[in-house]
DNA sequence: ATAGGGTTAG
C-alpha cells in the first residue's frame, strides 16, 4: 500500500497532468479514502483547473470538508485564470464568510483578475480590501498591485504603491520596472534599474523583459543592442520570455535583419517567438514573408495558438488576398479553434479587407459566443464598405448586450462616418466616447475625425480639433488634414499645415510628395523646386508627380 | 511527502 500512495504523491507534485489520468487519479485518490486531505484535493483541483475542467473543480471543492486556504486560492484561481471573474469573486465572498480566512495570494489572484477583466473600480475596491485587511504593505499583495495598476495603464499609481514600500524585494522592482516599461516611459525605467543596482539587487531574466519592453523609441535602438548584449553575457538568452521580447524588440524597430540573426540562433523558439517574428514581418509589410514563416514552422510541427492564428489572418488580410486566408481558415478549422473569439473576428477583418463582406457576417452570425473584439471587426467592416447604418445598428447591439465599448470600437464608427461621410454622426461619436464613456481619443480617432470634418470642407474645425490635442498631434493626423485642404484648395492653411507635419516628421517622403502637390496644385513652382532640391534622394518620386500636376495647372 | 504572487505575441 506504501508504494501506490509515494506513486500518487510524485504523479501530483508534477506541473502538468492530462484529463484522463486527472480523472484516474481522481478515482484513486477516493477509493484509498485520501480525499478528506485537502492537500490532495488542491492538486487535482490545479490539474482540473489546467485542462479547463472548472465543473469537476468545483464538484471537487464542494465535496472537501475541510478546506484549506490553497484549495480556497487554487479554485478562486482557476475560475479568474479562466475569466469567469464574478464566479471568482463569489466564491471570494464565500471565503471571507467561512473560517479560513483570506491570505496574500488570494488577493493576488483576485488582483490580477481585476487587471485581465480591465476593471478599473474592482481594482480600487480590492485594494481597499488589501488594505483594511493589513496586507498593503505585504510583498506579495504590492508586487499583484503594482502591475494590476500599470497594466491597467495607472503607473502613476502603481508608483505610489512601489515607493510605500521602504525595502522592495526582486519581484517587486521587476513588477514597477515593467510597469514603466509597458507605459513606455524609458527614463523612468532607467532610473529605477539604476537605484535598484545601488541598493545591491542584480537584475534577472524578468527585469530584461520590463526593460526590453521599455524601449519603444527607434532611437533607443543601439541601447536595444547592448542590453541584447548583455543578455547574451548573463546567460539569459536561454529564456523564452527574453528571446520573445527581443525578437519583438527588434520587429517594432524594423530591424528584421536583426531579429532573424536572433531567432536562427535559437534551439528551440517557443511558439511566442515564433509569433514575434511572424507579426514582425507583417509589420513590416513583409506579409508573404509572415505567411511563408508561419508555413516553416508548421513544417516544425508546433502547434499555434489561436493568437498567432489571427495574426497570420490579419497578414493576409493586409495583402487583401482571399487564397491564404482561406486556407489559414481551412488551418484553423481543422485545429478546432475557428471559433475561438480571437480567429473568428481575424476571420470577419480578412474576410472584409478580401472584398467578402457577406462571408464575414455569416462568420459572426456562426460565433457560439461574441465579445467586444468581434463586434469591433464586424462594426469596422460595415464600415469599410460604408454600410455606417448597420455599423450604427451594432453599436446599438453591443450596449444591449451589456459589452463596454471601448478604444477601436469608436474607431470603427468613426471609420464608418468618414466613408460615409456622415459628419454630424462623426462629431456626435467623437463627444460621447470621452464624455458617456469616457475613453481617451488618440490618434487613429483623430485621424479618423480629422478626414471626416476635412473632407466635408470644415477645415477650419479640423484643424482646430488637431491642435487640441494635449501634445503635438500625430503626423497622421496633420497629413491627413493636409490631403484635405489640398483637394478644397485652401493652400493658406496647407502651408500651415505642412510645417506642423515637418515638426513632427521631417524625413518622411510620402508628405514631401503631398506638400510638392499642395505647390504644384497652387502653380508655386519655386516651392516645388526648393522641395525637390531639397529631396535629392527621392529619385523620381517627388518630379514626378509633381511635374503632373504642374502640367495641369499650366494648362489652365 | 506538501501547493500559491511578478514577465511575453494580439
Amino acid at each position: 500500500m506504501l508504494i501506490p500512495v509515494r506513486a500518487l504523491v510524485s504523479e501530483l507534485s508534477k506541473t502538468h497532468q492530462t484529463l484522463s489520468k486527472t480523472k484516474n487519479l481522481h478515482a484513486f485518490i477516493i477509493k484509498t479514502q485520501l480525499s478528506n486531505d485537502p492537500f490532495y484535493a488542491t492538486r487535482l483541483s490545479r490539474f482540473y483547473a489546467i485542462n479547463n475542467e472548472l465543473i469537476s473543480a468545483h464538484q471537487l471543492f464542494d465535496k472537501t470538508p475541510q478546506r484549506s486556504i490553497y484549495l480556497w486560492n487554487s479554485i478562486i484561481r482557476a475560475y479568474a485564470k479562466s475569466h469567469l471573474f464574478s464566479d471568482a469573486f463569489a466564491l471570494f465572498r464565500r471565503m471571507l464568510s467561512s473560517e479560513t480566512k483570506p491570505d496574500s495570494f488570494s488577493f493576488a489572484c483576485l488582483l490580477r483578475a481585476c487587471s485581465e477583466k480591465a476593471d478599473l473600480n474592482w481594482l480600487r475596491i480590492v485594494h481597499g480590501i488589501v488594505v483594511v485587511s493589513g496586507f498593503g504593505l505585504d510583498s506579495i499583495c504590492s508586487s499583484a498591485l503594482v502591475s494590476a495598476y500599470s497594466k491597467l495603464g495607472r503607473a502613476d499609481e502603481a508608483s505610489r504603491i512601489f515607493y510605500g514600500i521602504l525595502e522592495p524585494d526582486l519581484v517587486l522592482w521587476n513588477s514597477m520596472i515593467s510597469g514603466y516599461g509597458c507605459s513606455g516611459n524609458w527614463y523612468k525605467v532607467l532610473e529605477l534599474l539604476k537605484r535598484m543596482r545601488t541598493m545591491g539587487m542584480s537584475p534577472d531574466s524578468y527585469t530584461m523583459v520590463g526593460l526590453i519592453m521599455g524601449l519603444t523609441d527607434p532611437s533607443l535602438v543601439r541601447i536595444g543592442e547592448s542590453i541584447h548584449g548583455y543578455c547574451l553575457k548573463c546567460g539569459f538568452d536561454s529564456n523564452d520570455h527574453v528571446n520573445s521580447v527581443l525578437v519583438s524588440m527588434y520587429s517594432r524597430f524594423k530591424s528584421l535583419d536583426s531579429a532573424c540573426k536572433l531567432f536562427c540562433c535559437l534551439s528551440q523558439p517557443d511558439l511566442v517567438t515564433w509569433s514575434a517574428l511572424i507579426t514582425g514581418f507583417s509589420q513590416t509589410e513583409q506579409h508573404m514573408l509572415a505567411l511563408d514563416f508561419f508555413k516553416k514552422m508548421n513544417m516544425e510541427s508546433k502547434k499555434p495558438d489561436p493568437i498567432l492564428i489571427a495574426s497570420v489572418l490579419a497578414a493576409s488580410a493586409q495583402m487583401a488576398m482571399i487564397k491564404p486566408g482561406c486556407e489559414i481558415h481551412g488551418y484553423a478549422i481543422r485545429h478546432g479553434c475557428d471559433l475561438d473569439v480571437m480567429v473568428s473576428s481575424a476571420l470577419i477583418d480578412m474576410y472584409a479587407k478580401s472584398g467578402f463582406l457577406e462571408l464575414g457576417i455569416q462568420i459572426f452570425k456562426n460565433m457560439p459566443k461574441k465579445n467586444i473584439v468581434s463586434y469591433n471587426a464586424l462594426i469596422s467592416s460595415l464600415g469599410l464598405y460604408g454600410l455606417a447604418t448597420e455599423a450604427f445598428q451594432m453599436f446599438e447591439e453591443v450596449l444591449l448586450e451589456g459589452f463596454r465599448p471601448d478604444g477601436t470600437t469608436f474607431a470603427a464608427l468613426l471609420g464608418a462616418c468618414c466613408h460615409a461621410r456622415l459628419v454630424d454622426a462623426g462629431r456626435e461619436y467623437f463627444r460621447r466616447m470621452k464624455d458617456e464613456f469616457g475613453i481617451l481619443a488618440e490618434t487613429e480617432h483623430y485621424v479618423h475625425t480629422v478626414k471626416l470634418l476635412g473632407m466635408a470642407g470644415e477645415l477650419k474645425e479640423a484643424y482646430e480639433l488637431a491642435q487640441s490635442l494635449p501634445q503635438p498631434a500625430d503626423s497622421a493626423i496633420w497629413g491627413a488634414l493636409l490631403t484635405c485642404c489640398d483637394t478644397h484648395e485652401d493652400y493658406e492653411l496647407a502651408e500651415i499645415v505642412a510645417e506642423c507635419l515637418f515638426k513632427t516628421k521631417p524625413g518622411k517622403s510620402s508628405y514631401r510628395v503631398m506638400l510638392s502637390n499642395v505647390y504644384a496644385g497652387d502653380g508655386r513652382w519655386k516651392d516645388v523646386q526648393n522641395l525637390r532640391a531639397d529631396t535629392g534622394n527621392l529619385k523620381g518620386k517627388i518630379p514626378g508627380i509633381s511635374w503632373f500636376h504642374g502640367m495641369k495647372s499650366l494648362k489652365m
